[in-house]
DNA sequence: TCTATTGTCTCCAGTCACTGGAGAGTCAAG
DNA sequence: CTTGACTCTCCAGTGACTGGAGACAATAGA
């Protein structure tokens, strides 16, 4: 399988896919005789694998990890347990900011007329407030 | 006011002030006779202005934007509710995204003992789905 | 007045996870 | 034999900072 065939079935952009390569996430089993990578289903299944871990969100690094226990035949289950359930939390802080910043800019919005005299609700809501809404990065 | 007052005012670090200011996004009214940076009560506001939009995850040029119409005493509010709207439809693609993540994550965690076997239904479903739940990043 | 500390300056490099592009080589079809 | 699609490596850029080096400025205490 060559390198287009394989992000096809894994759902990755060839880049991506040279890129995990590169940086020795999931490297390509062989080479061909013109130097051509080439994969096979076993790969391709980590491939996959790194991808749906990526749209969880999970840090390429969370992924190595996560990737060493989905190869180890004798991981505990535990272990992957402690990585997700601490993404988790990760997703759940997200979104109570994510519903704050919502509720405010909702609000502003909707106090807004939207037509074209300069007083404007929302820019007057983005200058006022207290500096005390940290912790977003 | 020098640097570091006017990043404690804004709640900035002073490394990002000297940034807006190097990109031009707020620049410091003055220089003192060393070489510092001045900086006075309008230029905090904007300081204040531009870490709020920050914290709406409006983006560097969203808040360039936004900044002019800040300073445009002639705006109209229209174009303000524009650039907000969008803003507001992004976050609640967001929400929505955030939201399917965490229940099927909820959902694996949930199935997982956590024990010290082998078995581990996170790591089967992180590897086993379907690949059409695109468009994240 | 000297010194030590703290604040500030510029400039460069690194972060993260890719993405785009140049220029060259490989492969399969017609 | 040529064309076009595919692949290779390498380099640079993205966004929004952040860290650090080395040098200069300001201030407080002895």
């Amino acid at each position: 399988m060559n390198i287009s065939a394989a992000s096809n079935a894994a759902g990755l952009p060839v880049k991506t896919v040279r890129y995990y390569a590169d940086i020795g996430l999931v490297a390509a089993p062989a080479r061909s005789e013109g130097g051509y990578r080439t994969y096979d289903d076993s790969s391709v299944r980590k491939l996959v694998f790194v991808r749906r871990a990526r749209e969880f969100g999970f840090s390429i690094e969370e992924c190595r990890e996560l990737l060493d226990l989905y190869e180890d035949q004798h991981r505990s289950s535990a272990d992957v347990k402690r990585i997700a359930s601490k993404r988790l939390e990760e997703i759940e802080t997200k979104q109570r900011e994510l519903q704050s910043l919502h509720d405010e800019l909702a609000h502003l919005i909707d106090a807004c007329k939207g037509d074209d005299r300069p007083d404007c609700p929302i820019i007057d809501g983005l200058g006022n407030r207290r500096a005390d809404a940290r912790g977003l990065r």
